[in-house]
DNA sequence: ACAAAAGTGTTTTGAGTACACCCATGA
DNA sequence: TCATGGGTGTACTCAAAACACTTTTGT
């Protein structure tokens, strides 16, 4: 008779100025407690996989995320818990600027997000996932619109190209990629808005998700490379 | 207490003269019993998912797979078995052209190799599984040299270019497939061997799995594309 | 000699890159 | 007016695509 429980975890990103954030919560209970760890739990015998993910992450963090897709499964950890064995599905979620910053209010709490370029040692084999999930996200932004959830769905070029310099570690120019994100003809211009600081004033954009399913039949590949 | 069985299922292909194959088993006993499906199994306690995967394979199809990823894991079918959930951490597979021989002669048993084009209605969700395998298959042979281990070690052009022809499914000319594949680094030219048929006698090659290890350290990306 | 398949060469197009330059605001 | 960032234009490079052509075998 088999005995393996089945759990659910998410690695949920966040971006503001420049920089990536993972959301942690801090265990309370368990071998582990106060140990930082993804937000997850058992998943509940009628329940779907991604229902699961859900519904932990409101639990644990009141969190809502903008996109959430299946990233891997860790089963290998024959010993993880002395109770016996546990797989855990993990998804990849992420979450825009609203999102990120209700949960700055409750950090009181037991949920933080902490910088990807300064990440604590997380419980269990968490740090591993983590590293799936970045890995996940970085490759993907290259060739799925998914950079967008991170961000406002009304936002300036800028904004969109810093998301980029900072998801695929490179740096490029300025002019070009502008250039070649818009002849995707995925982008609406809605035109100037307030200036958001010095300099002069620059237009907003919006990415135009039914354009993009409808190119999508059509056999059209999203792509933005960098040298 | 929670009642959920963790399974693994393997979408396992193969590839000959312009066609893809899928290997399937004829299920002996339950409630699907004569019915197609995919290979796979209960994990055992102390088992890692991925050796689940081989030893069920062995077991049920006798077949060792070349290439092996995780793939997908289903779990949402919340009454797919009277006895209880099950979820199911499925795998890609492939296998070069002796994988495929050996399972030809031990046909009259209860595993077979199906065309992909003329699949039959397999049990429970597996054809959905396929689906997803296919899929992944037929992105990934573009950003990562997988295609490889569908072939022979040593093989002529035109049956990689056939391979690419039938992942695809786009047609392409022979000439510009040629030099794009060969202007990676990535073959070596073993010089002529003897003729296959009709025509001038064809040169083989052999993917240098060394010299791409090497490039990927320096941030190579394996890439081909088709208009 | 001819068909068939392998291998090489050439032209054209268009995206990617690296720039210079102009524009509109705040101070 | 100057600094600052936003937006536009242009020359160069190089891979992709579309071709014609030559080479080497079997019949």
């Amino acid at each position: 008779m088999q005995n393996i429980k089945v759990a659910v975890d998410a690695v949920v990103f966040g971006y503001k100025d420049e920089q990536l954030f993972l959301l942690c919560i801090k265990q309370k209970f368990g071998p582990l407690k106060g140990h930082w760890v993804l937000p997850g739990g058992l998943v509940k015998d009628k329940e779907r996989l991604q229902e699961a993910v859900i519904r932990e992450l409101l639990e644990e963090t009141n969190v809502e995320v903008e996109y959430l897709e299946q990233l891997y499964t860790f089963g290998d950890t024959l010993d993880r818990d002395p109770r016996g064995r546990v797989i855990t599905v993990t998804y990849l979620g992420l979450v825009n600027p609203e999102g990120l910053k209700i949960k700055a209010a409750t950090d009181a709490m037991d949920a933080k997000w902490f910088s990807v370029e300064k990440l604590p040692s997380l419980g269990f084999d968490h740090n591993e996932i983590v590293a799936k999930g970045l890995e996940r996200l970085r490759s993907k932004v290259h060739y799925e619109p998914i950079g967008f959830d991170l961000l406002n769905p009304i936002f300036y070029m800028a904004e969109l190209e810093g998301l980029y310099r900072t998801l695929t570690r490179r740096d490029f120019d300025r002019r070009n990629f502008r250039r070649k994100i818009l002849r995707l003809g995925l982008l609406e211009d809605l035109g100037i808005f307030s200036s958001p600081g010095k300099g002069r004033p620059a237009n907003k954009y919006r990415f135009i998700e039914q354009r993009f399913k409808e190119l999508q039949e059509e056999g059209f590949q999203f792509e933005i490379k960098f040298s």
